[in-house]
DNA sequence: ACCCAGTCT
DNA sequence: CGACCAGACTGGGTC
């Protein structure tokens, strides 16, 4: 028997929670008003007893206070993140409202002020949840097939969508003196939040010497292109991959600076007063917003954090940070979407691109690589270079397969993830530029619009399913890791599309290590059945970020 | 508000 | 011949 509980905001306390038999939808028990002191208690016996899914609007504001006393919740279907899924999917028998996940949270509290702005209704009341819960219901597709995807789906969204709210609690182990140490050996003392550190400020002077400009900014794209030009060198831009094609003693210096700069600027130490607190780094994730499904992150840039930085993040004596990612987790996606047999073969090696080069087809691994990317990405260098060509010629079921994708996309159609994430539809100025061919002008304007749709919906097909696959694999981790009992000692603490990094005690490494292999191996069947291909992963232990690789 | 540049996958 | 080429967030400059 499976039991279902919503959650929902009691108006005239705290929360209401309403459990039911899944199948019959009968009452397990009255529902229940709970005060905010024994929420998390409630809920935890209702977990040991039940282990219902739990439904609530958001995970907002009932995650924190559970994860703050330790409560583990198994299953959870998250109203808001399940709408967006339902109502951009094609798979969808019914067509559902979107839900607006920009939309500020409403405070429970009756607004204590004026109570003619009191709203009537939060949205988060037991019979709008419950209304909500069905008619999403509706929406899933009768035929068992696409039901049973979409349904998967939601329920790896969800417990991402917990996850995400573990990790923010979690935090990411940072070395704060470290990073200090690091700012004020690059930047010198740290003498005030406003203007350059001073290191940075004598570079900055140092620069405009050299270069003939006095005053020159050089954080200034324009000005300092200007004093480039002046002082004799022709680039059309002041971008770093530009620079470093000329070779030039001063031309280092303007990237010194530059790289000086944007440690100053993204990593400072502002950054460190904002987002690292008792030595760990907590940013917040952000679900659903990202068309592919992939998460963003707000606040402290999570999910760009650049390499450079990595040296700092570390974990405390007895512990150590186990990080796992996917290998060539896209290739092999595509692999599996399309069915193609021989990309599959390939795919059987830890190495993919290993394959390609043993076949001859590549003169490097790093060709390999780019090839494929440029088969996802959907750039025409990759297709129709000798590398493209070869890939072709290997893996025509592949390539026809995101061919097909871009072609639909190009003709203002859309296309789904294998679990059933729709894209967005063309919008109304791409469907009108499409008819506009008034001037040559505007026809090449509408053809480029054309093949950049085309090229989103090639990409999305890939990146979406390895968003999801990404979330089962978690899922399936997070799940064995409670099973095995660890769930206190051992957490996640940052994902990164394909990567994830836990931390444990250092003797629990090992055994984890295995937990994550087979977690993978869960997601390939879960998603693509008994004959998926393999999802190999690469498990590095080390009790510094930058050295796991 | 938008551009530019840089960061990640 | 050369431009074509996925998804995000952030900070500083510019208008």
């Amino acid at each position: 028997m499976s039991a279902i509980a919503f959650l929902a905001a009691d108006p005239d306390g705290y929360a209401l929670i309403d459990l039911r038999d899944q199948h019959s939808g009968s009452l397990l028990q009255p529902v229940t008003p709970v005060d905010a002191e024994a929420f998390p208690s409630v809920v935890a016996g209702l977990e040991t007893q039940h282990s219902p899914r739990w439904v609530m609007l958001r995970t907002d504001p009932w995650m924190r206070p559970l994860i703050a006393a330790g409560v583990h919740l198994a299953k959870a279907h998250i109203l808001c993140l399940a709408q967006r899924i339902l109502h951009r999917s094609p798979l969808a028998s019914k067509e559902l409202e979107d839900f607006d996940l920009e939309r500020p949270v409403q405070s429970f509290e009756p607004a204590n002020q004026d109570a003619l702005f009191a709203a009537p209704s939060s949205g988060e009341s037991l019979s709008e949840i419950i209304a909500m819960y069905l008619s999403q219901r509706e929406a899933l597709p009768q035929d068992p097939g696409p039901g049973q995807r979409l349904e998967l789906l939601i329920h790896a969204e969800s417990v991402g969508a917990l996850i995400a709210c573990e990790m923010e609690a979690a935090g990411l182990s940072w070395d704060e003196a470290g990073h200090r140490a690091l700012l004020r050996e690059q930047l010198g003392p740290r003498v005030s939040d406003y203007g350059r550190p001073p290191k940075l400020a004598a570079k900055a002077q140092q620069l405009a010497t050299a270069l003939g400009t006095p005053g020159l900014n050089p954080d200034s794209p324009q000005e300092l292109l200007r004093a480039l030009h002046k002082a004799g060198f022709a680039v059309s831009s002041v971008r770093a991959w530009e620079l470093e094609q000329l070779n030039h003693p001063l031309i280092a210096e303007v990237l010194e600076y530059k790289k000086l700069s944007r440690l100053a600027s993204t990593h400072g130490d502002a950054w460190l007063d904002q987002w690292v607190k008792n030595g760990r780094f907590h940013p917040h994730y952000v679900l659903g917003t990202v068309t592919s499904g992939r998460w963003a992150a707000s606040g402290g840039g999570a999910l760009q954090l650049p390499h450079s930085i990595r040296q700092v993040v570390r974990t405390r004596e007895g512990s150590t940070f186990v990080v796992a990612d996917g290998r060539q987790l896209e290739p092999r996606i595509l692999a599996a979407i399309s069915n193609d047999q021989q990309l599959q073969k390939a795919g059987q090696q830890d190495d993919l691109y290993q394959w390609l080069l043993d076949a001859k087809l590549v003169a490097s691994r790093n060709d390999a690589k780019l090839g494929m990317l440029s088969v996802i990405y959907g750039g025409g260098g990759g297709a129709s270079g000798a590398v493209g060509a070869a890939l072709t010629r290997s893996f025509p079921t592949a390539m026809r397969f995101v061919e097909q994708a871009a072609a639909t996309g190009q003709q203002g159609g859309g296309v789904r993830s294998f679990l059933g994430r729709g894209c967005p539809p063309a919008d109304e100025q791409w469907l009108a530029g499409q008819k506009a061919t008034s001037d040559e002008a505007s026809q090449r304007a509408a053809d480029s619009a054309a093949r950049a749709r085309g090229r989103f919906t090639r990409n999305f097909v890939v990146q979406a399913t390895a968003a999801e696959w990404a979330l089962v694999w978690m899922g399936h981790a997070r799940h064995l890791i409670h099973q095995a009992g660890w769930s206190r000692i051992c957490k996640q603490v940052f994902f990164v599309h394909d990567e994830i990094v836990f931390e444990c005690p250092t003797g629990l490494a090992p055994q984890l290590q295995e937990v994550i292999r087979h977690a993978a191996m869960l997601a390939g069947r879960t998603l693509f059945g008994q004959a998926s291909p393999r999802f190999p992963v690469s498990v590095a232990i080390s009790d510094n970020y930058a050295e796991a690789k």
